[in-house]
DNA sequence: GTGAAAGCGCTAACAC
DNA sequence: GTGTTAGCGCTTTCAC
């Protein structure tokens, strides 16, 4: 069925002309060539009779170019990364350059060994998204030569873009504050009366903005300290949060006020959770989730939500690629927004 | 910082010997050629110190393979793709073949041009996921000797895994029509007695096996003929499948006896309606939802789902690749699973 | 206006 | 045991 895949050379002898001249007109620039547009025509009625296709990995070989932009992401299956990975093909595929996507499952190990492989196959440039440990892999692409930025979590061997936490921690918080009311029915000392915050890991770099963006304001509305079981950073998983807000619910004879969850995760165990008590156990208890999914905002009470703005995201990292800004010590930050 | 890139010439110069030594030692064939084990020592940690790495555009031109694997899909956007390329990621490292994944926006033209640009970097199988239009694709693989299979949508001229969405949709309309009862109040008559089919696009292949499914369920079960008015492929925005089942809610005076909700963004819509409506009219109202989704489970209300087994179907396309099954012929059916 | 030829970095015969 | 050499398919001088 196929043999051989036709080459240039094929091209070359069936039309009656050189390898040279095929691939001038191949290529475009045969009108700068002065290539006859009669041989040019019949090339090309050929290539296509032949369904003949370059090969990427000769020419990129010869011109020292893939055309392949690299894109490292902890994992597809989630609604942010997915949305940055849609996000990048379109703008990679606007300036012409093939989008790999690869995800390296938070493990430093594997984020090295695929930044290698990428660069094994002669990527331009990489973004290095929500990396565990991104100073080595921008170590590799240097000593490679290839231009990368950091995207979601920041690094310091190469430019960052990132979700600005602290600001969207600070937003949702003071709408939690402003949207829900005192408990009239206890005195303003229960601990009841106060905001928690759940869920998330508190060494992560993003959990430790907003647990800082959620006590600021906290400080700044009353003069009672944040206490630390106010703040409970008790992992990402939805078994572990709906686990957590139960205990909360136990100690406190009730629901807080407001609830700050930090993460959608986290948010599906605490939905869990809630659905199991009387429907007017909610009464009063207005709930922020930091990160936005479509199906939070069909619950039959409402999330407060923060939606990082993934377009932004990697609009910025591109135009830092684009106008080879890699300035290490910048760190642009992207507010998010405030939905629901 | 990273002048010109090191090659095995660079290698073999420095380390004193020549380039098909140093290839050999780096591939790893070394011991069959009988190089000393002090050579190759020493060029491993030379190749380690110069942070060497292999020209994979060079190799692969030379070896006429990439070691590259491609997979199309719709969109990264999507729990069921997203879920695909994540287990696609793993089958594909397993067996040393560096994985591709584009989306393709369900657009014939992007599904031919991107299978285009995959055939021009040289990969060496494709999984062709979700096609709108998957022969011309075969069309182009089987002209350049590219491996391919279709998944989750079957194709003409290439074997087919796909996911069984005729029993699926018959095991979901069966346990609606086991877990929901007549509604005692009313005539056996009513159309309120009826079950409700809901979102989709009725020409859509999967649609119209849920479809089939669901009429069969219902006319097995029932001497009364499936009416027209049961079935309502409204699209798969949320916002169609909440009017929908607003406007289905006013006709019938009520929420039905069942609802089958073909998609879980469609779900969204109606999970939207139905909470806008006082609890108590969801008394006896029973919905079920083909494809899953984690939030679905934490609503107020149980949502019966359907879940694609995505690791199944991606495993039996790799084992047909695997073992060089390329009849066109062949169409295997992965079983969804019920869940909640 | 067009062809010949060199070479991108690597691998695999084939020498010795 | 190891080096030499001939390409893989393409682009790009350079020559005419």
């Amino acid at each position: 069925m196929s043999r051989k895949r036709s080459t240039i050379y094929d091209l070359a002898t069936q039309a009656g002309t050189s390898a040279s001249t095929v691939s001038a007109i191949l290529n475009g620039t045969w009108r700068e060539r002065r290539v006859s547009a009669e041989t040019a025509e019949r090339v090309l009625a050929l290539a296509h009779k032949l369904k003949y296709t370059v090969n990427r990995q000769a020419s990129g070989l010869r011109r020292k170019r893939s055309g392949l932009i690299g894109m490292m992401i902890p994992m597809h299956d989630n609604r942010f990364f997915s949305a940055m990975s849609q996000t990048f093909e379109k703008l990679a595929r606007e300036r012409h350059l093939y989008p790999l996507v690869v995800s390296t499952l938070r493990d430093p190990k594997l984020e090295l060994e695929t930044a290698r492989t990428l660069i094994s196959y002669q990527i331009e440039s990489l973004l290095i998204t929500g990396a565990t440990d991104p100073d080595p892999v921008s170590r590799l692409c240097t000593h490679h030569g290839v231009a990368h930025v950091n995207v979601d979590l920041p690094g310091t061997l190469a430019p960052s873009v990132i979700s600005n936490n602290l600001w969207g921690a600070q937003m949702l918080t003071q709408q939690l504050v402003q949207r829900s009311r005192p408990l009239a029915a206890l005195p303003a000392t229960h601990p009841r009366q106060r905001l928690y915050f759940l869920g998330g890991i508190a060494s992560d770099y993003a959990t430790a903005q907003r647990i800082r963006g959620f006590c600021d304001v906290l400080q700044a509305a009353s003069p009672n300290a944040v206490l630390p079981e106010q703040i409970n950073p008790c992992g990402y998983e939805a078994e572990r949060a709906e686990a957590a807000v139960a205990d909360l619910h136990d100690k406190l004879q009730g629901l807080p006020r407001a609830l700050f969850v930090n993460s959608t995760i986290a948010l599906e165990g605490v939905v869990r959770f809630l659905n199991r008590l009387p429907r007017s156990a909610m009464n009063g208890c207005v709930v922020g989730c930091y990160d936005w999914d479509p199906f939070a905002s069909a619950l039959s009470w409402p999330v407060l939500m923060v939606k990082q703005d993934t377009g932004k995201l990697m609009g910025k990292a591109f135009e830092l690629l684009d106008t080879d800004q890699l300035d290490p010590t910048v760190q642009i930050q992207i507010a998010p927004s405030l939905v629901g």
